[in-house]
DNA sequence: GGCCAATATTGACACTTTGTCATTTTTGAC
DNA sequence: GTCAAAAATGACAAAGTGTCAATATTGGCC
């Protein structure tokens, strides 16, 4: 079987991954990352089933691979909206409300994050991590107040999850995303009036990467730094 | 309902499946739940691999039992802190306190919860469910201050699972679980300190059913409501 | 205690999937 | 254009899944 020509190119490695990671992406439309086949996902890639050996152990360190991914993708875009100013106030409401917004009538993220049972530990674990710090530096700054650190930063973290998983559920409309914002910021010390007036600012949002997902739209920087495995 | 048939009357089938269940849970210890096997499950259980099919159509099947097992065993630990006392904001820090106690140093609630791969759908959006219910009477009563209910279930809820995740990480130690009741409880209107005093308040603790789970040790009728499939 | 139908268990079977690997094909640097 | 390294292939052994007719067990009934 044969003959197709000869491709282009040059890394074909990160090519043929991505690939591998696509064709996982597709199918994880309509599957759990439990019912995910080796043979399934690479014939989708258009590979023979042990080919995929070639790239991963087996389907769990593909679907961790994946899960990198993500975060990875959601740090760039995050990277994306510190940079505009440092006012950490506003930083955290602008990052807030565009990553809530990622998550409900979506390109699918909210189904990646919450439905195809892909490990979340990396992405709530780095989101708690990358907001823990920038909180203690706003408490030092004298920006947010909080006297129990952790305390303030568990029930942070956890109010963005909990939008995050009702907004994909339904439970809370896309609308809400600001109030809650404001309310986190009133959490983090603000007055009613300043979380109020920085959750809803106008903001130009970026507008994030599209799915699938390909390690090669990651900047280079994020994918070196973010590829553990 | 089967019309023509003598009964059986025994509950040799329930404590079959409570089998299977309990050597999942066994697993499960050091097993993610994608990797469980009927085999390997119904060995342990001491059976042949056949037999599993008596009971469940697959792992998954399983697997969601299982799950609602624990949400029913959840919900009859939080009937029974319930039935105490009708002061709204009490009976919320109670729950609270004691459901954010089984996670830590525990018999392995945080493991089978956060770690082992289940899937917790059921059990967050039962908990969302519960206590939505329990803080929109409380604002009905001028108990709580809500002036978006939806966002405020949001947040609190999100808030629990978020530092349940972070005790069970080691993130937060167990003597941050009254300042964390505290700060809800503040979120959801309550004066500083009323919600100190609130969450600082000595009670005793119900013992929580110890693991394996067996729905056999579940109240009949809390076994009959919940036990969906 | 012993009988009997309903029910549970068994083990063998066909089928699918996984993981390995020697071989063939493709790639890209020279 | 050549050639060593890298990637892809397909056939295989091993392991797991799901089915089922046959066998064993259970508990109600006398």
């Amino acid at each position: 079987m044969k003959p197709p020509a000869p491709l282009p190119t040059s890394d074909k490695r990160a090519r043929t991954r991505d690939q591998l990671l696509v064709a996982a992406q597709q199918l994880l439309v309509e599957q759990n990352a439990g019912a995910l086949g080796i043979r399934q996902i690479a014939l989708k890639a258009g590979l023979v089933h042990g080919s995929f050996y070639n790239y991963y152990a087996d389907v769990p360190a593909l679907i961790e691979d994946l899960s990198g991914l993500l975060f990875a993708s959601h740090a760039t875009l995050v990277a994306g909206l510190r940079s505009g100013g440092d006012d950490l106030a506003a930083t955290f409401a602008r990052v807030t409300r565009q990553t809530l917004r990622l998550i409900p009538d979506g390109d699918g993220y909210g189904r990646l994050l919450f439905d195809a049972g892909l490990p979340v530990d990396r992405f709530v674990s780095g989101l708690r991590a990358a907001m823990g710090a920038d909180i203690a530096a706003g408490v030092r700054r004298g920006v947010f107040v909080a006297d129990d650190l952790d305390v303030t930063i568990s029930l942070v973290a956890g109010g963005i999850l909990g939008a995050a998983v009702d907004l994909h559920r339904g439970a809370l409309p896309a609308p809400a995303i600001e109030p809650v914002t404001a309310r986190l910021l009133e959490t983090l010390g603000l007055s009613a009036a300043d979380a109020r007036r920085l959750a809803f600012a106008d903001v130009t949002f970026i507008t994030p990467p599209s799915l699938p997902l390909r390690w090669q739209d990651v900047p280079a920087p994020f994918r070196e730094a973010l590829r553990a495995s």
